[in-house]
DNA sequence: ACCTGAACACCGTTCAAGT
DNA sequence: ACCTGAACACCGTTCAAGT
């Protein structure tokens, strides 16, 4: 081989995944077929299926590729002397950090059909330094479970952004204010009184961040009930 | 028109949708293409578009048809002698039990494109009764963050059950207990000290209430802490 | 072992045509 | 206004064939 050319290696099924999640990334999950990945990596669409079992496959991989990144970014959370809480707080949120580059991953994650390595890391991670800071195994067990989604950093919003709209007129704001008098008078506290603007409306961040603390105080509440060390 | 043959309505959005609900019940929601709820309802698939502009806008309308049905289910919610808490809990747990019936539905609502009517319904009945008792504006929309999709009723698993796969061999056991002690010991004693059932482990409905309860807990410490009326 | 090309059985959607 | 049939541009996947 002529070493000063640049090599075109194999394929391989990391190969296939990253071309997917950089397709994903770049042009949304719909982008994302076993045509378009082939074409992107120079090849036909039948040779994907020598190193992925299928359109499902891929996509389950393409979240192992996401959860392996965020794996290898909460490797680093290290505050020894920080009380628990703020242990788990930090390796969420690292997480979250990395789920935010990759928007297309939650729906991914949920639909997944297989547990694979990854997340049995993640997860061994986060429930282990509850367990050093002296939970017991049952809450550790609850605590993933009331963490949900939100333990991998993902929000589970209901209303997304960026959909906004045209500009609702007067009137329509005022039926709607009528109809839903709690919404509307939410939508104009936290969009600093402005009625008309009911979507975008606050600090996505600062929210997770809220709903997240709320869960890590409970924990901490159930775990000194139960006689446990705080800290 | 024969009054005694079985008249034969003529399509609608509301037909469409429910058809396509049926089939995703029965036959999950892969089974849901527009020519397979056409040919459901004796039809052409291109009829379908005179009454739902496309494919999103069907399955949009499949999460509306479900968030319709929590509006109608949580109507009867009715306990205004019980404190705030067992309002929304029993608001909550009323949606879930419409949701679980429902399987694929929280795939489309967390996908969903638009806000439609029944959704802010819901919502502006659940906040509604948080605001009768008491809590402040400010709080009721922390407390719709902190809730996410579990304010419909969705659970936020990220292990799924119903992948059981093939047992594991006592080997395999002990390389993945060396590998994810942590998962390993919330495993043993959740499955009742029997590590090879990784999957399939709990109570999911004991879960989701003991999350919830943190939440609700969380939210009324707050509200207490801002000086409001707990009941 | 890895990659290809043609083919199959599906999709969602358009368009012009019917009534 | 509502429904149809043919067609178009895509899918994921099979299969037999190449090297």
């Amino acid at each position: 081989v002529d070493r000063a050319a640049p090599t075109r290696p194999g394929l391989s099924r990391d190969r296939v995944l990253r071309e997917a999640v950089r397709l994903a990334d770049a042009h949304g999950l719909a982008a994302v077929t076993m045509r378009r990945v082939a074409e992107e990596l120079g090849v036909e669409a039948m040779s994907l299926y020598h190193h992925v079992s299928g359109k499902a496959a891929l996509l389950d991989g393409m979240a192992e590729v996401v959860v392996r990144e965020v794996v290898a970014r909460v490797a680093t959370v290290q505050e020894p002397e920080a009380p628990w809480p703020g242990q788990v707080r930090a390796t969420i949120l690292g997480a979250r950090e990395v789920v935010l580059a990759h928007p297309w991953a939650a729906t991914l994650v949920a639909g997944r059909t297989t547990v694979d390595e990854s997340l049995l890391t993640y997860f061994d991670t986060l429930g282990g330094r509850m367990r050093r800071a002296g939970l017991s195994v049952d809450l550790v067990h609850h605590a993933m479970h009331a963490l949900g989604s939100r333990a991998l950093g993902f929000s589970q919003e209901l209303f997304e952004e960026g959909d906004d709209g045209p500009p609702l007129d007067e009137a329509t704001v005022a039926a709607m204010a009528a109809r839903y008098p709690t919404i509307a008078e939410v939508a104009a506290l936290a969009a600093g009184h402005d009625p008309a603007s009911t979507i975008g409306w606050c600090d996505d961040q600062a929210e997770f961040e809220f709903g997240l603390d709320l869960i890590l105080d409970g924990l901490g509440r159930v775990q000194a009930r139960a006689g446990g060390d705080p800290g």
